[in-house]
RNA sequence: GUGGCCAUGGUGUAAUGGUUAACACAUCGGGUUGUGGUCCCGGUAAUGAGGGUUCAAUUCCCUCUGGCCACCCCA
């Protein structure tokens, strides 16, 4: 025992103590940044799940599944220390026995890692994988931007071909589009890391003489992040970054052929690409190849956001520890489509809850016979609309209106007794009795359906 | 992480420094004993949390929490 004293009681405390216990307990609210994914949702969720899956099976991409925590040290090592990302948006911490973890805030490093784990190398390359799953970055949340979000991503790892630069382009579009959301690619190269210093040496000396124009934000980035001056929201800045140094000067000669590659591939495939000499990206590991997503609208708030991004990341699997790899991919914010697809068709995502045929009771034995009926019926092919918890039989033939039901199955104890149901006519107002092994027939009869 | 705006039942809104916080929709139940679409009646249900000012706070002030927006950044 530490201690015997006890902390002296407040008096208010004691005084509201017989107070609290009558108090409701005071709500529980979510974690920031979380939410719960209710129905309407899924709707939008299902249908870019059902594109995401069949086009990386048609282009023959592996499913995978990483864990949703790793060692703290892969993305460390893989996103980079000075990344936004790293820097403040990870949830990490310490498990009960000392492991480092970290909340996957991306997919791309965790693929890379198990390529490594599984001997992945020894494999045909390229070496093809998607998933869609959860990540997790502790960013201040906003509408489109949440601490827990969905991805949908593909990697393409051992090969340096520029046609999968543009597969991995192509396949970002291609998802978004196939569920109705029209969508240009911006799209850039920053060349290997070795021009990118030249750049940067370039890019500083433009901005450094230029110093007393830039803003105190902008004068921290010279320091830290040039290559972030150039999408910097600042209105001054961008009648300097017309005079700025551009990346596509100062690319190699192998760079800046590969990338002619990769448009020409765009260009075959029909994607609506546009060049953005100004886009780099927040992660480390991206060389050549860098693209994002956007929604293509005429409401500017609708295309802010990126719907998606990716590019070529040939250093990251040396990296985090495997052999020199080339390798390219993407990532779709699943979300971000979501609330793009419910500005274009908001009536997608509602639900029916319209049954043709609604099973109505009478009675404790009529309950019974219900029930049996109903799954006669569902196994049937004529999943019915039900109520079983209900006694009243007004209550239930105004759900069965209300669910828009053609026709009402009704057995009380009478039918029980006689072996019979009633079947009504919702629209005609008319019933019959029938034998009530012959429901699941009679009804298929009723809804023309073959057996 | 920084700044701005905001916070009333499940939803959308109303009102007020002072008695039971109003309305609509939704929900549950009833309108005689086994039958729906209209209608009528009733029930459940809210001032985000914690402090302060005040005789009195949902209303004014502060803190926290959460949301939205902008920045940062990104999906």
């Amino acid at each position: 025992m530490p201690s015997n004293k006890k902390p002296p009681v407040k008096k208010s405390e004691a005084n509201s103590a017989s107070a609290a216990a009558k108090r409701k307990p005071s709500p529980i609210n979510l974690v920031r940044g979380m939410r719960d994914i209710l129905n309407p949702d899924w709707a939008y969720r299902d249908k870019i799940y059902a594109a995401a899956k069949a086009l990386a099976t048609d282009y023959e991409y592996d499913r995978i599944e990483t864990p949703v925590m790793e060692e703290t040290g892969l993305f460390l090592r893989g996103i980079g220390k000075m990344t936004d990302i790293v820097e403040k948006e990870m949830y990490s911490f310490e498990t009960a026995g000392g492991d480092k973890v970290t909340l996957r805030p991306e997919g791309t490093a965790a693929v890379a890692r198990a390529y490594i784990q599984h001997g992945m190398v020894n494999r045909p390359q390229p070496v093809k994988l998607w998933y869609w799953g959860d990540m997790y970055r502790h960013d201040r949340p906003q509408s489109g931007r949440y601490r827990q979000f969905t991805q949908f991503g593909c990697e393409c790892v051992g090969d340096a071909a520029a046609v999968l630069d543009a597969q991995q382009a192509f396949l970002a579009w291609k998802t978004i589009e196939m569920v109705g959301v029209e969508a240009v690619v911006h799209i850039n190269s920053i060349g290997t890391p070795e021009c990118r210093v030249n750049y940067k040496n370039a890019l500083v000396a433009y901005f450094r003489s230029k110093k007393h124009k830039l803003s105190e934000e902008d004068k921290k980035r010279l320091v830290k992040n040039p290559m972030r001056l150039l999408d910097s929201k600042d209105p001054g800045m961008d009648e300097l970054k017309l005079e700025a140094p551009q990346i596509v000067d100062w690319l190699d000669e192998a760079s800046k052929a590969h990338f002619m590659q990769v448009l020409e591939y765009l260009d075959e495939m029909g994607v609506p690409y546009q060049l953005d000499p100004y886009l780099v990206r927040g992660l480390d590991y991206y060389t050549k190849t860098v693209f994002e997503i956007y929604a293509v609208s005429e409401d500017p708030e609708a295309s802010k956001l990126a719907l998606g991004g990716g590019g070529r990341y040939d250093g990251l699997i040396e990296t985090i520890g495997g052999n020199p790899t080339p390798a390219c991919g993407f990532s779709i914010g699943v979300d971000r489509v979501v609330n793009r697809l419910k500005e274009i068709d908001p009536e997608a995502g509602a639900i029916s809850d319209q049954r043709d045929v609604y099973v109505a009771q009478l009675g404790d034995q009529g309950r019974k016979k219900a029930f049996a009926i109903f799954e006669a019926l569902r196994s049937g092919g004529i999943p019915p609309g039900a109520s079983f918890s209900k006694d009243a039989i007004k209550t239930q033939m105004e759900l069965a209106n209300k669910r828009g039901a053609k026709w009402a199955i009704i057995v009380g104890q009478k039918e029980v007794l006689d072996g019979t149901a009633i079947i009504r006519d919702m629209d005609a107002g008319t019933q019959e009795t029938v034998d009530s092994k012959k429901i699941v027939h009679e009804i298929k009869k009723k809804l023309k359906i073959a057996e």
